[in-house]
DNA sequence: AGCTCCTTTCGTACGGTGTACGAAAGATAT
DNA sequence: ATATCTTTCGTACACCGTACGAAAGGAGCT
């Protein structure tokens, strides 16, 4: 705390609250917290920033910046994959963000990254349509994952389960949790993520008639 | 407000506190506001809940009941799709869950909601690590695209997106949203869950290797 | 110098929050 | 009646976001 005063501005609040937020938590993000940090008084935030969700909007956005790609890889996939794996780090790495970008308006950021997004798929067949279902299902995909691993990295108390599974009610759960923990798959995002790159996209039109008999291979249907 | 004073219990509690998120939104809920919805003293709940947190806890189990699948189907992709769907309306149906959920530990119906996961793939030749693969990745995308979903649906300010775009430094997002407003793909949920349940098992054991696969289009260096 | 005008700072106060604490009321058994 | 347990809840505290408006600082004029 108590650094020298720098000079305020929408950039530098959202930097201090954004240290705040990675040390202590997102939950100790006070206008009061932020202002102390700064050496100011805590009315002065709100002559940058309009409230506190606005506040945290600038956050977000900073965030976003990390999620963009210095450099676009050739194939699509591989820049999809990349760009979706980038903002799931940046996600598990400032959990908090998950939520309160939901209700955020698209930043600067934000919008380079739709950009960026768009020219990956550019040199694609797809059309606007698909281009923009594709990009939504991955980040559908992204940030649900993000949203439950960074749930299941706080140590939950497991005394009720253990109790319940006790009971025989469950005998399917208590059979897969079995003798040593199970090592839940933390490769499914890999997994998830090449499922819905690798089957999407123009070229398998057989998505969109009814999942029809699954024929062993080939399928020739384009 | 104000019925006649029923039996506390948490399950009445937490129903007190789910009638007044759905109404007034969740951010309404408060200790003090619940009570007066039971016409009791605020620090009565007390007695049966240990914290706000808790409380929220038990709401979120009794949303979780809306998941269970009253019958089975025979077939276990139509089965998970289905639970799947159901999550996925509860979800949009009561938005703040998603992120209560994520901090609460797994009660009652959420274990009968994992028990029931379990028993649609007890048919599969799948190893145990492989279903909870499986599962884990399809409530990512369950989670995910309710939690975007659901952010979508708020109006939001797009003046600034509007002068970002009159600048011409995002082309491809100009193009993509010229003329009328592309419709942004709502089957994407469907389309997601049918290429995450389609591809994935161990009949499909091409998803561990490389994803190589023959086009008639030479596909150049993956 | 004073004077005006604009930007920037921020002290105070209000109405909200979760909940610790401990007193009370009610029920039940002896 | 007494003692013990369950259940209710009033008061108080620390903290929150922020409305309001007073002040300070600076720049450009006459």
């Amino acid at each position: 705390m108590s650094r020298i005063k720098a000079q305020l501005s929408r950039e530098t609040i959202a930097a201090a609250a954004l240290a705040i937020a990675d040390v202590e938590g997102f939950e100790a993000i006070s206008m009061r917290r932020v202002a102390q940090e700064l050496n100011v008084g805590t009315m002065s935030l709100y002559y940058y920033v309009k409230t506190k969700k606005d506040l945290i909007a600038v956050m977000d956005d900073a965030l976003m910046s990390l999620a963009l790609l210095p450099s676009m890889p050739r194939n699509w996939k591989r820049a999809i994959a990349e760009i979706a794996t980038r903002t799931h780090s940046m996600l598990l790495r400032h959990p908090w963000a998950l939520v309160s970008m939901q209700s955020a308006p698209p930043g600067l950021n934000a919008m380079r990254h739709m950009e960026q997004c768009l020219e990956a798929l550019e040199k694609t067949s797809m059309t606007a349509k698909q281009k923009l279902t594709l990009l939504a299902m991955v980040d559908d995909f992204v940030f649900g994952h993000a949203l439950r691993e960074a749930a299941s990295e706080k140590v939950v108390d497991m005394e009720f389960a253990a109790a319940q599974l006790a009971t025989g009610n469950f005998p399917r759960i208590a059979e897969v949790f079995d003798g040593s923990r199970i090592d839940i798959g933390k490769d499914r995002f890999q997994v998830g993520l090449r499922l819905l790159l690798e089957e999407y996209g123009p070229q398998r039109p057989r998505l969109l008639p009814k999942p029809r008999r699954s024929s062993r291979r080939g399928e020739s249907r384009e």
